[in-house]
DNA sequence: CCACGTTATGTTATTATATAACATTGGCAA
DNA sequence: TTGCCAATGTTATATAATAACATAACGTGG
């Protein structure tokens, strides 16, 4: 399936890998089997997945032995929290973060058709979001920039 | 509870379901008792509220015979769709929206203290993640954003 | 090494959110 | 009136998330 971009995912997924192996390891932070299992699994869809599909593929995939909502939740919370994941609101869902080690100031555009989510950095996006909401007097803490519509491959596919 | 700035919230209600009833009637679309009450209840409330505590409050207050979620849901889809209020997917929550005929260009402000949601129409924003869009030759179809953290007004109050 | 506190995971049950599928009602126009 | 369509009602169930408590694994100071 997806692979659209004539990207190496394979690749992808293992330098995502890697690279929330060195923040964890740089930050004092342990990447568990578990949590390593679980980054892969989103890492290696480029669409987000909720948490129940994460578990029947824990299940499936790593011949686990079943692991219960709160498991994985926890798991997921740990990877939103050192943001090596994003949950996806729109969705119910996440997937992975592709520069966990920056301010997370972006933008997820997420495709109708192919449900590829791809976040884009944009600081001008979110300077227009913090000069508005200096004008309110509003301390932001976490902001949540959602974009729903048809991603350029689509667009092209179906004329 | 809220009434947090001074403003005169019965009339601000009232004007809300004044102008989605012009709206309705000017579309053609029918502001039916079921979907004016439900308008009027998350109206009243300046904070998001979900869909099971309007069932709750549809049951006491207008001692209807008790609203089944589908029912509930149907009707604040019709809602959303007519931009007449705003799903809050942060919270799983609705909120009235403040100028229902325009664009909905908006950002959302939701305050982590006193949970009030207050929408700023921001062009500056808007044009951001446009621009942002075009870049990616992504075909915007909804767009979402919502941004949490402290309001002046709770800022003020805890030094 | 081991006793202990801490962090991570397991377990069971439950709560919260949302929709599917079908039945009934009510307005309205031919 | 009849017949259609939109709105609401009803029953059951799917999907998402958390509470509360139990156990295991990890590492540090003794």
């Amino acid at each position: 399936m997806s692979s659209s971009k004539h990207h190496d995912h394979k690749r992808c997924v293992t330098s995502a890998l890697e690279n929330a192996a060195a923040i964890c390891s740089s930050r004092g932070l342990r990447l568990t089997p578990l949590r390593r299992q679980i980054l892969e699994l989103v890492w290696h869809s480029h669409r987000p997945l909720g948490a129940y599909s994460l578990m029947e593929m824990l299940a499936e995939h790593s011949g686990r032995k079943l692991v219960a909502p709160p498991t994985v939740y926890r798991t997921l919370d740990f990877l939103v929290e050192h943001g090596l994941i994003h949950r996806v609101h729109t969705l119910n869902a996440f997937v992975g973060c592709s520069h966990p080690a920056g301010p997370h100031s972006d933008v997820l555009f997420i495709c109708r058709e192919c449900q590829t989510a791809s976040e884009v950095h944009s600081p001008q996006v979110y300077k227009a979001i913090h000069i508005c909401a200096a004008e309110q007097q509003f301390k932001v803490v976490q902001q949540m920039l959602e974009v729903v519509g048809i991603c350029a491959g689509c667009a092209a596919r179906k004329p």
